[in-house]
DNA sequence: GCCCAGGTATAAA
DNA sequence: TTTATACATGGG
């Protein structure tokens, strides 16, 4: 990976097994958005910026190099060998290498752990389009405080609300979740940072302690926000999907990185509903 | 109007 | 432990 400035900005080539369409647009994070041009402008971790990518190389417009090095470089993992992890897949069954060649540029993000935990709870029994708009109100509501509209408000700005504050999201009964996720955020009752590295049942249980958080929303944020690859989201259309593809196994087991197949095959069933009745 | 959306809390069997 | 229902919004 070799990075340099360019009048365009920070040109990264060398980069492998990425693609920004498949990675930012298929159900793991709400926030970014696709420009005119196929470009992507969104931010994390208090930083904005806008990114493309042609045969040249991976380029990000409005970021230092420092910015790179320090946070999109992990923020998209580019350091994890998804070649590899892909082989390894493909080999425990054949119909997983072909959703995982389906979409080969598929990264698991670093991102915020909070805004995670936030996204998902918002994303029960919802649709894609209605929880971005949820997550760009509720960024918009706490803009002052934030200093952007860009930025994600912190679990201290969000616990100090009451629900009806959290009106204008229209969130419905999810505004009640995001306040007892907040307030067991900032009151340290619940440490997502101390939870990304417990066991994995233990994980699971400290983050369904939190009203709204169900076994599938937990799984939703230890994949996405604390970067487990080994958890494995279950919704209705994993159900159907590992029931079409694998009718005889009873209790799959793909290892260490289980969420990285779970991706591969969710989005590859997304976009072949006809072969998933 | 009706159905559904990357579910969960709650009560009842 | 498993199953049924309500839950608020809004887009198709």
């Amino acid at each position: 990976m070799n990075c340099q400035q360019t009048p365009g900005g920070l040109l990264v080539t060398g980069i492998t097994d990425f693609s920004l369409p498949e990675t930012l647009d298929c159900g793991q994070c709400f926030r970014w958005q696709r420009l005119e041009s196929g470009a992507y402008r969104g931010s994390a971790y208090g930083k904005s910026l806008t990114v493309s990518m042609d045969e040249k190389g991976l380029l990000l417009q409005g970021a230092a190099e420092e910015d790179f090095q320090a946070l999109w470089r992990s923020y998209f993992d580019l350091d994890l060998d998804y070649n590899k992890i892909r082989g390894a897949l493909a080999n425990k069954d054949p119909i997983l290498k072909e959703a995982a060649a389906f979409a080969p540029g598929i990264r698991i993000l670093n991102q915020e752990p909070f805004e995670t935990l936030c996204s998902f709870i918002i994303s029960q029994n919802n649709n894609i389009p209605r929880i971005k708009g949820i997550i760009e109100r509720l960024c918009l509501l706490f803009e002052r405080e934030t200093g952007s509209a860009d930025r994600f408000p912190t679990a201290e700005m969000l616990a100090c609300r009451r629900e009806e504050d959290l009106a204008p999201l229209r969130a419905g009964w999810r505004a009640a979740y995001l306040l007892d996720a907040a307030q067991k955020v900032a009151g340290g009752e619940i440490d997502l940072e101390r939870i990304k590295a417990l066991p994995m049942p233990e994980a699971r249980a400290e983050l369904m302690r939190i009203k709204g958080v169900g076994p599938k929303v937990a799984e939703c944020v230890l994949l996405y926000g604390l970067h487990r690859l080994e958890a494995f989201p279950m919704d209705v259309w994993m159900k159907r999907a590992m029931a079409t593809l694998f009718p005889e196994k009873s209790v799959l087991d793909f290892g260490p990185y289980a969420g990285i197949a779970q991706q591969y095959i969710f989005h590859y069933s997304r976009l072949h509903p006809e072969l998933f009745r």
